[in-house]
DNA sequence: TTTGTTTAATTGTCTATACAAATATACAAA
DNA sequence: TTTGTATATTTGTATAGACAATTAAACAAA
């Protein structure tokens, strides 16, 4: 029985769901001819004129499509996809850091194939990033490239989820969140980190001091690889050395243990900053106290962020090929071509300049 | 008559294109009730069945709404406008000079009213800028921010025509183009560049050289002030004295002016560069030489990118304002609130630092 | 004062019927 | 072969009338 006389619902509406039911299960197939109007009011009962309302709707739906003599026919549903030809990057400021260079890359990907990038900045907190995550999605975003914010995973879970549930794909980049199962593109923190520490070592370098910040994975792994490095030469890792903050980047503080470091030397003779600005905060600070680099002490960054005024030792991350890889992966999960959740581990590599001597 | 019973035009039909009219023309406006459908029967002689067709159609088309026992009600017809929430920006490079800038001031404005921001980056190229355009106008945004490449005027002029074709208001930032009647903002180069020539006249400075691109507009105008205030002071232009390229910000080409300058020296005390980068390449260049600055050379520069390694003293653009005035400019320009086209002039300032010896 | 009931106005749903318009198809005429 | 004509089929437009559902507003009861 299609149509159930009883029912509060209206008559139009019933025939209307069971049609849509019978197209989307396939009975009535794209192109197809459903049966006349005549011959569903034999069917069902009903008057022609309940038919056409229930049918004109279906048109208005873009479900079908009618022709004068020739009959009513199921139209392909896909007009849905048609124009999510737009990503969205959330990066914490495209003024800092490696921001750039990410965008740079994530957008020429997406140039190559007429896609689009929206840029959207979280300063690494969190009603930012869902403030723009619900921005995104408003405009029909077809993909997210998202660097975790630096709030807690459970708070950078919520926002991913935010896009799974409205079957936008998502790409991590550069940080990962634990205990998801999501596209991540990055590089081996933990192994640059400790070829980084290895170069000093065997530079002769034996109280090797590191300063960078417990929030973010990335920062964590290369702690990790850190100590790595000096266990495996047998050098003892001294917990005074290790200078970590737990907050996002904060100029002052890495000031601070900067000018601590600088100051109370305590037999330092290198330092791995725990990325290249934090760097660059130590030779702000040698600076004011007079002391040079590398003749009074050595340091290091990891990301090679281009700086042209000071000659830094560094672990040159990928940026630009982690935005391509990023919006690479991104196309295709949106093309379907993948299923299953990917990571892509890029490769650092040391770039030796002048702030190490031996 | 509202009816006409001999066209071919079927009634309901033509009753509907009588209720928009009346609608368009402002005699039902806006959450007015409109006559009832049987006030509309007896009107048209329509029977009720023909009334409600016109009527569930201008509700499809969203038009009217209905509500039982009230009667028919006229919709703001602002539905069109909604979707114009995406706003292109073409920039040369994302990852240099002060494109980040602008870009985040232009996304923050932006974000403010919940409209997005796509990235493209021309390289100060015309065919890339060329490919984004087509690509925005795909993308049907709202409006373009436009920082007009390193070609030629006519190119970026067609650039600009593209869009307003497509009637897609466009806002020129920082660069201008010669006669064309489209928005701009911009700083005060001639004016800011007058007002640094002359703090180094005022410290002493006689020999004053400078080095840049005649191929933008804001620079040339940074030339016109840097003559303009050596004139007043009486000081002989020197044409020895301006080092000009006429293309693109190229490294190695003012990096090679850098050297040829502070290696002959010729009595020089001070070098306005044309921008904050290359200012940068003289603290490279005097590096290399072995120079100091500002013991040896005073140098300034112009931008104020905040470089935490030089303490060079320079003229601040605000360009964070900039972008976000685009960003506001055409906002406005969509929503139809200005007709004639607009300049914003910013205002700059001079940012004291320790690159200039008296 | 609050809550329930009635009433009237209006849109919502539905039937039955008729003729108009478009057009694939077959067939006839030039 | 081409062109015109008739025919059948199907959707498109239109009418008249009936009853259902919703709800603002007035009124009644607790």
């Amino acid at each position: 029985m299609i149509i159930d006389r009883s029912s509060p619902i209206p008559q139009y509406f019933q025939l209307q769901t069971w049609l849509i039911e019978q197209i989307e299960q396939g009975v009535f197939k794209p192109s197809d001819k459903i049966p006349t109007e005549e011959e569903l009011a034999q069917i069902t009962g009903l008057a022609r004129a309940t038919i056409r309302q229930a049918i004109q709707n279906l048109v208005n739906l873009g479900y079908l499509s009618r022709k004068r003599r020739l009959g009513t026919f199921v139209l392909n549903r896909e007009i849905e996809t048609d124009k999510r030809t737009i990503i969205g990057i959330l990066i914490p400021d495209i003024r800092r850091g490696y921001a750039p260079e990410l965008a740079r890359g994530a957008e020429d990907e997406a140039a190559r194939s007429k896609h689009s990038l929206i840029l959207c900045n979280t300063d690494d907190l969190f009603v930012k990033a869902d403030f723009h995550a619900d921005r995104l999605i408003d405009n029909n975003v077809g993909g997210v490239i998202f660097v975790p914010t630096a709030a807690s995973d459970e708070k950078n879970r919520l926002i991913v989820e935010k896009f799974i549930r409205k079957n936008i794909p998502v790409v991590l980049a550069d940080r990962s969140i634990p205990d998801l199962n999501v596209d991540l593109v990055t590089t081996d923190n933990f192994d640059g980190a400790y070829e980084i520490t290895k170069y000093l070592i065997l530079k002769g370098h034996q109280r090797i001091a590191i300063t960078l910040s417990t929030l973010f994975s990335t920062e964590r792994q290369r702690l990790e690889g850190y100590k790595k490095a000096l266990t495996n030469y047998k050098i003892p890792i001294d917990p005074t050395l290790i200078l970590t903050d737990n907050g996002p980047f904060n100029e002052k503080q890495y000031l601070k243990f900067a000018h601590t470091l600088l100051k109370q030397k305590n037999n330092v003779t290198a330092v791995f900053a725990g990325h290249d600005r934090i760097a660059l905060l130590f030779y702000s600070a040698a600076n004011q106290l007079g002391l040079s680099i590398p003749e009074d002490i050595s340091i290091v960054g990891y990301d090679d962020l281009h700086f042209t005024t000071v000659a830094l030792t560094t672990m040159h991350q990928p940026i630009y090929e982690m935005g391509q890889e990023s919006m690479r992966l991104i196309m295709s999960r949106i093309s379907g071509d993948i299923k299953e959740s990917k990571e892509i581990i890029l490769k650092s590599y040391l770039v030796e300049r002048c702030s190490v001597l031996p």
